[in-house]
Formats: C-alpha cells, structure tokens, sequence
RNA sequence: GGAGAGGUGGCCGAGUCGGCUGAAGGCGGUUGCCUGCUAAGCAAUUGUACGGGUUUAAGCCUGUACCCCGGGUUCGAAUCCCGGCCUCUCCGCCA
C-alpha cells in the first residue's frame, strides 16, 4: 500500500512511476475524498473534545446534587451530529482505503523502464550450455522412461497440473527441497519455517494477493482460507502487526511450502509436463530489512538463490524485469532462469523482489530505533522452485544410455549416484 | 463437536454499583545521580495511530481514537448488552 502522505505531497512522482509500471489509476479523486475527510474529521474531533469536556461537568454537577439536565439535552444532539459525522468518516476512510489496495506500488528509480518481459535486461550469463553428441530427451519423456513422474495418474487424482512423484522421482525431489533447506540455514544464515499451508484474508491483503488477484488463488469457501500460492504470504505474515528491534534486521526466513496456484486464463501456455503446475514445492526466502539496507538483502537474496544452481553446476542466466513487468507489489525484482537444452529455453526458477515498505504497511510490519517507528522492507525470493528445476537437472545431467547422473551435492539426500533407465 | 473460564500497555497484574484511569502496582527499557569498578541504591522518564499548531531540524505544544475485534445502550464505557475471533481446562473425535 501506498502511502497516503506521499500521494498528497508527491503526486507528480507516483503518477510517473504508476505510468512506468503501465497502469492509469485517478489519484485526483482519491486526494479529494482525502481533503474531505480530514475536514470532516477535523470538525468532528472538536465535537468531541466538546463532549468530553462537557461530560466531565456533568459528572461534577451530578456529584454535587446540581442540575444537569440542560448540558444533558445539549450534548444529546452533540452526540447525533457527531455519530452521523463518524459514519461518513467510515465511508471516506474506507472508499480511500479500498482505492489503496488496489494501487500497484511504484518501481525503483534503478528499475529499467520497459513496456513488456522484452523489455527485460540480462544481467548475467553463467555456465556453459552443455554439448550433447546424442539426441536428447525432453524432461516428459526422461520422466517416463525412467519412472519419475506419473503424469497420468497425478491429472486421475486432482486434474492436469498435479504431479504424482513416484519412486525416485518423488525421492530426487525431496533430496532437492532438504539440500536447499540446509544451504539456507547452514550457509546463508537463515531461519527455518514449516508454515501454514492456508493462509486467511488478512494474510492474503498484507503480500498483495488480495484484494485484485483472489482469482489466482484456491479458496475453501467454509472457513474462508486460501490455500498458499507461496510461502512468502505465510512467512511475510510472521511479523504482522508487530514491531521489531532495530538490532534483530535483517530477520531471515526460509520456508518450505507446497505452492497452488490456479493459473487461470494460462491454459495452453508453457504447459508440458513440470512447467507450469496448479501445485509445486518451492523454498522461499524471505527477510525483514531496515529501510537503508532493503536493496543490499535484494542482493543478497539473488545471490543466496543463484549459490544452489552454481552449486548444482546448472547454466542459468539472471534477468532485472523491467517496470512494464514488475509485479503488483514489487519495486525492483531479479528473476533467475535454467537452461533447458530440450526446449532450448530458459526457464524461470526464482523470482527475487524488494517491496519496500508496501506489504509493511498493509501487514503493519515495524521496527523501532532511537525510540522511533518506521516500517521495516520486505523481501523475497524463491531460492527455489523445484518443477523447473528438476526439468533442468533431468536434461542436463542425462546420459546417451538413458540414465541420469546425480548432481554432486545431491547425492549425500538421494544416497546414489545415477538413476537407471527403467523402460 | 459439547461444557466451563478468560482476553487490559514490552511482560506480569489491579481496575469500585459506568464518570477525575491512557489506565494503580511490579518487572523490564532509557536517562541522570551516586560509586574506584561491578552489584545495589536514589530520581526522572518510558504505548501506538491519525489530525492541527510551531520549529531550520531533532523536537515541542495541542486535539481525537485505541484496555481482542465489530456493533449497541448512555451526556459519558476498559467497566453494562449483543455478535464474532482467539486462548486455556474438561469431555468427545482423531493423525
């Protein structure tokens, strides 16, 4: 959310930076209903302090055995005025607030302006594109031939989009989640959390999900929780409403979730096989930073992602989104992407963004320091997701013999070196 | 799911038959004094949000709101009434 102050003293700016990210949005009304309100509210609280001042006579005089019942009668209608005044002071407070919500926020002074993804700038290319001197299979069929994936079985279960792991495959992604999770918190310095699967409204409004993009996410209507689209909306949520020490910044979190999503209106797509999926395991990273430092843990962030495909000896190449394609939340954001010698493609594993203090002040997330508040920065970034990854590691690490060699810091979690060819 | 108890400031904890309680008392924090150092002691200070005023600014002054959340009663509610959420105990069910 942005913040109200900076949209009456900076219109100018917002207006830009809104253009940039490609959006029209009427910042006149809202600075009208504002000026309204504080009118409004301005008077309101001198009826108030009128009644408070009053009451306190009243009790004076009760206590005295006086007579009150003028002062009574007056503030009677006091009272009225200022009980219809509150609720207009609602309306307004909400209509702004609503307004709010649905402003995307402003992209960092540093983030190329751009129109669409073409627009996006490779920062940097690292490890060679492997040569084959046989003809490769794709991750469909290397999941196949050698029993990683039941697509078939995953789509009779839940639908298309709901991957059934199956022997070695569902082992090989569990020894990727566990390897990742130990880097991060014996490496990296990070905390780590099981959260929620399902998170509430509140949680959702906070990252950004809610109140525009509900449709993205899977609800169960009885209890009114949406399943996670990601962990950043458990995790972010950890420091709702709280304010930090100063000394406990940057707080860093990194949490392993299943992910749904519904991805409507992408049928079609990018669909084959682990590329886009209603359900996927990602580890997320997510920190809490003071104001000054937030664009030194966005590095930090990307470098923390990038170490597990150096580590996993995978080409990968990391891009800056231009402004066109920041998300709604974001200001500045990186995105991470394997090489797919199949499809000879790049895919996207990591996303890592800063929002500053926009997901702080819809979550109310502070920090004191010298006995002032401000909200703290946060940011995330998957440090990463697995269907990709694994669509990277099969292509990659395949043999002519159909087999699929083990990246080296795996096989401590998957306990060999190679998966044989089953079929 | 059934029965009961409860939700007060960073924490603990008082709050009378509604009025002078933003909230006693304690702990913790900060600052000052004291002290050879530490400990102890003494004193002061110590919530957040949103307005208004003032200052070059840190700040200061001032108003309003907030005692889980949302309504209601009343001139006036932490205190009374209704609804919701959460926590705890017991029973039931269950990985």
């Amino acid at each position: 959310m942005l913040d109200i102050k900076r949209l009456r003293n900076n219109p100018d700016e917002i207006k830009i930076g809104l253009k940039n990210k490609g959006v029209n949005i009427d910042i006149e009304n809202i600075l009208n209903i504002d000026n309204n309100l504080r009118l409004l509210e301005n008077q309101t609280d001198e009826l108030k302090h009128k009644r408070n001042v009053v009451s306190k006579e009243i009790s004076f005089k009760k206590k005295n055995k006086e007579d009150a019942s003028n002062a009574i009668s007056d503030m009677q209608k006091v009272s009225k005025t200022i009980k219809t005044n509150d609720v207009k002071i609602q309306e307004y407070k909400n209509s702004i607030n609503k307004s709010l919500l649905n402003i995307p926020n402003t992209p960092h002074t540093s983030t190329p302006i751009g129109k669409s993804e073409k627009d996006n700038v490779v920062i940097k290319e690292v490890g060679e594109k492997k040569n084959f001197n046989f003809s490769i299979k794709d991750h469909l069929e290397l999941a196949e031939n050698n029993s990683l994936i039941d697509f078939k079985r995953g789509a009779k279960i839940a639908g298309s989009g709901f991957p059934l792991y199956t022997g070695e495959g569902a082992k090989l992604e569990r020894s990727i989640i566990n390897y990742m999770l130990d880097l991060h918190t014996t490496k990296h310095g990070y905390t780590e959390i099981i959260p929620p699967f399902m998170a509430n409204v509140n949680s959702t409004t906070t990252t950004g999900q809610l109140p525009k993009f509900g449709e993205d996410m899977y609800y169960v209507n009885e209890d009114e929780l949406y399943l996670v689209p990601t962990a950043e909306v458990p995790v972010t949520n950890i420091h709702q409403n709280e304010i930090l020490d100063v000394k406990e910044l940057p707080k860093k979190y990194t949490a392993y979730s299943a992910c749904f999503r519904r991805e409507a209106g992408s049928y079609g797509k990018d669909t084959r096989g682990l590329q886009r999926l209603h359900q996927f395991n990602k580890v997320e990273l997510v920190q809490f930073a003071h104001p000054k430092k937030s664009y030194e843990v966005l590095e930090n962030i990307v470098n923390n992602a990038e170490t597990i495909l150096k580590n996993l000896k995978l080409p990968y190449r990391i891009i800056e989104l231009c402004t066109g394609d920041l998300s709604f939340a974001s200001t500045k954001c990186f995105d991470i992407e394997l090489w797919s010698p199949a499809t000879e493609k790049w895919l996207e594993v990591s996303s890592c963004s800063n929002f500053e203090d926009f997901q702080a002040r819809r979550g109310n997330i502070k920090f004191r320091e010298n006995n002032k508040v401000d909200f703290v920065h946060t940011l995330n970034g998957s440090g990463v997701a697995t269907p990709r990854l694994m669509i990277a590691i099969l292509e990659n690490y395949q043999k002519e013999d159909g087999s699929i060699e083990i990246p080296e810091v795996l096989i401590p979690y998957f306990g060999k070196k190679e998966i044989q060819k089953i079929k």
